[in-house]
DNA sequence: CCAAAAGTGTTGGTCGTACACCCATGC
DNA sequence: GCATGGGTGTACGACCAACACTTTTGG
């Protein structure tokens, strides 16, 4: 549809960055580019916004086919335009954050039944590194289009509203059943560095639990060793 | 040139909120729709974006062309992209936030060298009322298009931004010789509400004046009647 | 002298940070 | 028992809100 784009037009596409935390780290999924532009290099998932469809609705579309996942979070980033952003012609990308709880995305990948891979992110939001299953090192700089830079703006973007924002609770499995050392992990992995147990709590108590945003449910959560979590759960949603 | 939009294709505008503080109140300019979409009603400026610029590019253009003005801030805001928010065709809009400092405006609105009015923003966020020149009131429903969601947004992400970054400098009519209260007009217009004074120049002091982004000058403020202010000047930018 | 605007000081509470300490479980 | 992760308490400094006060000008 798309292959060969026509002059004297105007094109838009949305382009996803898919976020989860998988063992204390934020991930990012890619894809590798097949057809001209950019073949063979690391790209965020992308598509054009059709003529019936808002922008939202294309990245609700996209997620669909790619990922079969319910309960996605969703925000608009950023919209990106540069004249010679994309080789193919005159495209306009408005990039679109996407959370994924990791348990939705585990078994999908353990099948073999997503088109993506996945990245750890690492490194401070302007020099940012992301290394691969494989073992491959990728830099803003390797990947197709603009892509380096609108993840840049994304991990910025992600570290600034984790504080005062709900988004945090977006990367938990079960956002009515977590414990708040799970939710500490995931603030520890958008934020790149180690926070203090007692007053993370102190405080995420105080903003959610004090206002009733966040309840103690009555069960308890199991892992390996130690002693076992309580859980709580969000309300409200 | 675009008076019909051809089908099958979609398009690009800018749509421009252009804010400035006049007498402690938050200002906004809008123009007056003469062609047929919504004709008589009144609405933000916009631009289609051409296909040799980026919509930063066009702002620009669209601002240079309507107020002879250099030193204007800009910002994204949002982009809009519901299907029918344009009974022309398939539009889809980036907002961007503009501040002018009143001096540049002054003259030429009593010139009358400007396609646009002036209305002072007062409400929340979400009910904003627009009180224009002529006593006109018009609420977010009242404009053209989405505009109304548009300033409701641009005036949410104001506030949330004034207290943590450089934007309320934007509004001074001098950034090399103002006085703190001058500034604190500006905060207070934005907010909508009072802030204490003593409390405001200790956080603005701590804030700016000892990390070295903002010094004292050697010269003093004199306006009516009432102590000469010091003034102080932004540095690097 | 008085009003008006600029500028300073004090006080009490809240919040962020660092750190020390107890609790329950698997191995 | 002991390592491990869960959970609590305290103490100090920084910061924020409220309010009272002094200083310098124009009229």
């Amino acid at each position: 549809m798309h292959d060969s784009l026509k002059e004297g037009q105007l094109y838009v596409t949305v382009d996803m960055m898919i976020l989860t935390v998988r063992e204390g780290k934020l991930n990012l999924l890619l894809s590798q580019r097949k057809d001209k532009p950019y073949a063979g290099q690391w790209a965020l998932p992308g598509r054009f916004v059709g003529l019936d469809e808002s922008a939202e609705t294309t990245v609700h579309k996209l997620l669909e086919e790619m990922l079969p996942v319910k309960d996605a979070f969703l925000e608009q980033l950023y919209t990106f335009s540069e004249v010679n952003r994309d080789p193919r012609g005159r495209v306009i990308s408005t990039a679109y954050l996407v959370i994924i709880p990791w348990n939705r995305l585990e078994t999908l990948f353990e099948e073999a039944r997503i088109p993506f891979s996945r990245f750890e992110i690492s490194g401070e939001a302007d020099w940012l590194r992301l290394k691969g299953t494989d073992g491959t090192i990728l830099t803003g700089g390797d990947l197709a289009f603009d892509h380096g830079r609108i993840i840049g703006t994304g991990v910025q973007r992600l570290q600034g509203k984790i504080d005062y924002t709900e988004v945090g609770f977006r990367f938990l499995n079960d956002r009515n059943a977590f414990s708040l050392g799970e939710l500490q992990t995931v603030f520890e992995a958008v934020l790149g560095k180690q926070l203090d147990k007692s007053n993370f709590r102190r405080t995420i108590k105080a903003r959610y639990e004090d206002t009733g945003k966040m309840t103690l449910t009555d069960r308890e959560g199991r892992k390996s060793r130690g002693r076992p979590s309580l859980l709580y759960q969000l309300k409200g949603e």
